[in-house]
DNA sequence: AAGACCGAGCTTTTT
DNA sequence: GCTCGGTCTT
């Protein structure tokens, strides 16, 4: 089992006592390492697999580890604790915070919650907004709880600095309201865990005992916050082993310290270092385009990645007139490639430095019908349509959360309005009640006159509501949510592209909830509303990326760091873009040219087959036509890698504009969403080969029996529209409705 | 209280 | 170029 292992990986795997840091170049097999490590503590060295931990910072990396760990371990797998650092916080938290003056069911803000939260604050203590933006308080925050600075220690640091104080102040204010609403937001999830764990003896004892083995991943990214938790975990029985790459540190921005991983062995004198060197992802071509940039860095732990792997094809380097040529050449390449027979669309993922680039390869990518998957962007969790319902089941399980409960109370309308919340609100501070029990007390409000009767169902459909959460599932729940509040109906009536795009999002929130109550079921544990909205605050978007689905991958080079693809295409590799503006006007340019460089390290190693470099000599940004030369990092890879140099290319005709709506329009919400490999793929064909058309009398699996009104080729499917008889019409692909005519 | 209209700011990256 | 938020009107 240990001798498909390289003589650095052994030792890495059986250096189990101690702390011990692993240098993992790109490509390095950590993962691999990591699970035989897990292996070997469990099977030759006798450890509990309860006493094991391992630390990842995304969903999707700890799901992978788990897999991966639960087929090399068999027995005992699934006691070890994989997690992420903020859900290990969190199952923390929800067991003890009350030791620190919170409800244990205290609920989590993202960063719309805070957004709301600080505009609030800075009206209530009357600061301009126009001068110190709640984005910069926020910022400012977030970076002190990143350091473990509480508000007194900060204001502290800011004495003779007005900003400062004023940001202590603000800090102050929005901690004392989050505590008020029961609520944390991601930063105190660690940072109250830390405080947890340093004030209250008997809670850290605890699981120190418990994590004697702790394992983190993706170790250049942690902040201070995260570095003192897993400190003091690992302070008792000092079995640490972190995994990490200083080469891949891009997240100096959320607050990753990178001394965390430069000065390992200061922290753990004892520490053994292990460096991983040899490389089995890329080819030796694409490792020699990422040493040529990498080393252009300062400051920077020594380490020489080396493969055996073949020489491989030249890097694909172009150079084109305008974005539209860029974004029209990637898709007819990867379409070529697709045809060819070589490769499939999921073995292609297109990265990029900035989000806003997704939307002119997004655009190709429909006309050309090649299947696409976004990551990033606006999170499915932060959708209007899905937080409003979300607010609605966070106030039937939490009634201290005031915003969630603002953000509801008229919506859909009630006819309550500003006036009337203004009132509760002064009623409820007056009591020093939460806004929630003030409403519960509308009656009593003598200034509300009218309004009062307005308030009162709502109160009584939350308070029945509560009543039901002992004996309904959370899908049960949502649903009625939905139906007495008439919220489907509503965008129902409304009967535009963005309102059915709208519903489509609500079902997805459903089967999410029947797909928690599934897992729950599997696991053993119980299936809860708190438990439910705890996983939905936690989820990424990354996390929703899946292998089995065969789509091109668009994302930023952030969002890209851990996976791999055959087939890379780096795009916008401009100056100013990336690098970004930004980083070149700094006045730490140094540092942040070699953070970005990191970044472009990360996009090159990400490749395994091929690479393909591309750039634009003008393209819009923020409205504006931008000229920009390629970018410096494209200059810094060896001239004899790239083939293609710059290139003129005919500019080819912009698309339509109405063929992109129209070809958008027949895939709205969900383009190309596929089926699952492994099934067969039913090819487009012709009409003829669905056995039916339209007029004809269908039958569908789930919605019953209804009548065809209309089908659509979408290029690789058809798209049927069906009128139900029992649950009115609904648009559907062929490919996955299975319709039998009657 | 609800809807229409207009201007500001944004785009570097996110658990 | 687009989105969000604020203000104005009914």
């Amino acid at each position: 089992m240990y001798e498909n292992l390289n003589s650095m990986q052994r030792e890495a795997v059986f250096q189990t006592e101690g702390p011990v840091l692993i240098l993992a170049g790109a490509g390095s097999g950590k993962t691999r390492v990591l699970t035989h490590r897990t292996a070997y503590l469990i099977e030759e060295k006798g450890v509990n697999p309860y006493n094991i931990m391992a630390i990842t910072f995304t969903n999707k990396a700890a799901g992978e580890m788990r897999e991966r760990i639960d087929e090399q371990v068999g027995y005992g797998a699934e006691s070890i604790w994989v997690s992420t650092f903020h859900s290990t916080c969190v199952r923390i938290l929800r067991r003890h915070i009350d030791r620190l003056g919170f409800d244990n069911n205290f609920t989590i803000y993202d960063s719309d919650d805070q957004k709301t939260l600080m505009k609030d604050i800075c009206k209530r203590l009357e600061i301009d907004t126009k001068i110190y933006k709640e984005k910069t308080f926020l910022n400012a925050i977030s970076s002190a709880k990143d350091e473990l600075l509480d508000p007194i220690t900060f204001a502290l640091q800011a004495t003779g600095d007005y900003t400062k104080q004023k940001q202590a102040t603000v800090y102050r204010e929005y901690q004392d309201a989050l505590k008020r609403n029961n609520a944390l937001d991601f930063d105190d999830l660690i940072f109250k865990t830390v405080e947890l764990l340093k004030t209250d003896g008997e809670v850290l004892d605890y699981y120190q005992e418990r994590f004697r083995y702790i394992m983190v991943d993706e170790y250049q990214d942690t902040n201070t916050a995260q570095f003192e938790l897993i400190r003091l975990l690992a302070s008792k029985y000092k079995n640490l082993c972190v995994v990490g790459d200083d080469d891949q540190s891009i997240y100096k921005f959320r607050g990753a310290n990178i001394y965390n991983i430069l000065n390992f062995e200061k922290h753990f004198p004892e520490a053994r270092v292990i460096k991983l060197e040899q490389n089995y992802r890329s080819t030796q071509t694409i490792l020699d385009a990422a040493n040529g940039v990498i080393k252009n860095n300062q400051g920077r732990k020594e380490k020489a990645l080396w493969t055996e792997n073949p020489q491989g094809e030249k890097i694909d380097f172009q150079q084109f007139e305008t974005a539209y040529e860029e974004a029209d050449y990637i898709a007819r390449d990867i379409q070529k490639k697709v045809q060819s027979g070589d490769y499939t669309y999921k073995d292609c993922a297109v990265l990029y430095r900035t989000n806003a680039q997704s939307r002119l390869l997004e655009e190709r990518f429909v006309v050309s019908n090649i299947p696409y998957k976004i990551v990033g962007g606006v999170n499915f969790y932060a959708r209007k349509e899905i937080k409003d319902l979300l607010c609605y089941l966070k106030t039937i399980d939490n009634a201290r959360d005031d915003l969630a409960v603002r953000r509801i109370i008229n919506v859909p309308k009630r006819g309550i309005g500003a006036t009337t919340l203004a009132r509760v609100q002064e009623y409820a501070n007056q009591e020093d009640i939460s806004f929630y029990n003030a409403l519960r007390a509308a009656d009593e409000i003598t200034t509300l006159g009218k309004a009062a009767a307005k308030i009162r169902p709502f109160v009584l459909f939350i308070q029945t509501m509560r009543s039901k959460v002992e004996y309904l599932s959370v899908q049960e729940l949502l649903e009625e949510v939905i139906e007495q509040t008439g919220y489907v109906k509503e965008l129902e009536a409304e009967d535009t592209e963005e309102s059915k795009a709208r519903m489509e999002n609500i079902d997805e929130l459903i089967s999410k909830t029947a797909a928690y109550q599934e897992k729950c079921e599997e696991e053993g544990t119980p299936a809860t509303l708190s438990g439910f909205l705890e996983e939905v605050a936690l989820i990424a978007d990354i996390d929703s990326l899946d292998e089995n689905q065969d789509y091109v991958v668009l994302m930023t080079l952030h969002s890209a760091k851990g996976l791999e693809f055959p087939q890379v295409y780096l795009s916008g590799m401009e100056d100013g873009l990336f690098p970004s503006y930004m980083s070149i006007v700094s006045d730490d340019s140094v540092a942040e040219l070699e953070e970005e460089r990191r970044l472009a390290y990360v996009g090159i190693t990400r490749a395994k087959q091929l690479l393909t470099i591309t750039c634009a000599k003008q393209r819009m940004i923020r409205g504006e036509t931008q000229y920009s030369k390629v970018s410096r990092f494209v200059r810094e890879i060896p001239r004899e890698l790239l083939t293609g140099a710059v290139r003129q290319e005919k500019v080819k005709k912009m698309p339509q504009q109405e063929t992109y709506m129209q070809a958008k329009k027949t895939f709205s919400a969900k383009p190309f969403a596929m089926p699952k490999l492994g099934k067969d793929l039913p090819k487009a064909g012709s009409v003829e080969e669905l056995g039916y058309g339209e007029g004809d009398r269908v039958k569908h699996i789930k919605f019953g029996e209804g009548t065809v009104k209309g089908i659509v080729s979408g290029g690789r499917d058809f798209e049927v529209t069906v009128d139900f008889d029992k649950v009115g019409t609904k648009k559907m692909f062929a490919s996955f409705a299975k319709l039998k005519k009657i």
